[in-house]
DNA sequence: TCTATGGTTCACCATATGGCGAACCAACAA
DNA sequence: TTGTTGGTTCGCCATATGGTGAACCATAGA
């Protein structure tokens, strides 16, 4: 529960970087190794490993070595631990506006009425 | 499309801290003037107000001086793009899944079958 | 007008982040 | 065994982030 706080730091940290969102753009297409993922981008091997790593310990990816290629795949369920945040922050507001709504309909009813 | 890039990355960056996040499940009870926000945290005023500001740009809240007394308010579009962005990578990795789920299915048909 | 309140700005600090190049290790291939 | 390839680690750097205290401004109230 107060892990669950910084879990999401990590995770919305981690998404918080458009290199990052992309790599998990191409994972969601398939598992890859790390050369593979790093094709796209302009940066050096140290930098991308950084970025990756930063992934890793968010939870939203795992990596596997065998021989000498580590190939990176996706664990969703961060990611859908922070949809769910959001789901549930956006939720409540939702509710509020929803009753807010009713709120105005019904003044404008009196209104009509009067 | 370029800018919504750079939106991603600074509403993402804003939820990434747990003051932040804490100061919108405040503002989604209603709008609030500033040092009531910040009465719960043992920070000062003006780190406080970098929280704000981080969250203002990234329009995740906007806010409105009366007198003196700066009022803020929950923007709940950009909390939508946000969870909008993590339901579509999820929808993608859902597909991917179900199809992988159902190739297995189908996998097991042919197993039971031979 | 004086004072307390709500907010703002400033200068400063420690640490985190994101990038680099260079050197290095390990395994597969010739 | 000797390259070559795929990763890794290291030291370094610039900038961003998150915090501080102190001074300051502006308005509401007595």
């Amino acid at each position: 529960m107060a892990n669950q706080q910084t879990a999401l730091d990590t995770v919305f940290h981690a998404l918080a970087d458009p290199t990052r969102r992309a790599v998990i753009g191409r994972l969601l297409q398939g598992a890859a190794p790390v050369t593979r993922l790093a094709e796209p981008f302009t940066m050096g091997l140290p930098a991308f490993l950084k970025h990756l790593a930063v992934l890793e310990t968010s939870g939203l990816i795992r990596s596997e070595k065998r021989g000498r290629v580590r190939t990176c795949r996706i664990d969703a369920d961060r990611l859908a631990a922070a949809e769910g945040w959001l789901a549930e922050q956006r939720a409540i507001w939702q509710g509020r506006t929803d009753r807010l709504a009713a709120f105005v309909e019904s003044q404008n009813s009196q209104e009509k009425a009067s």
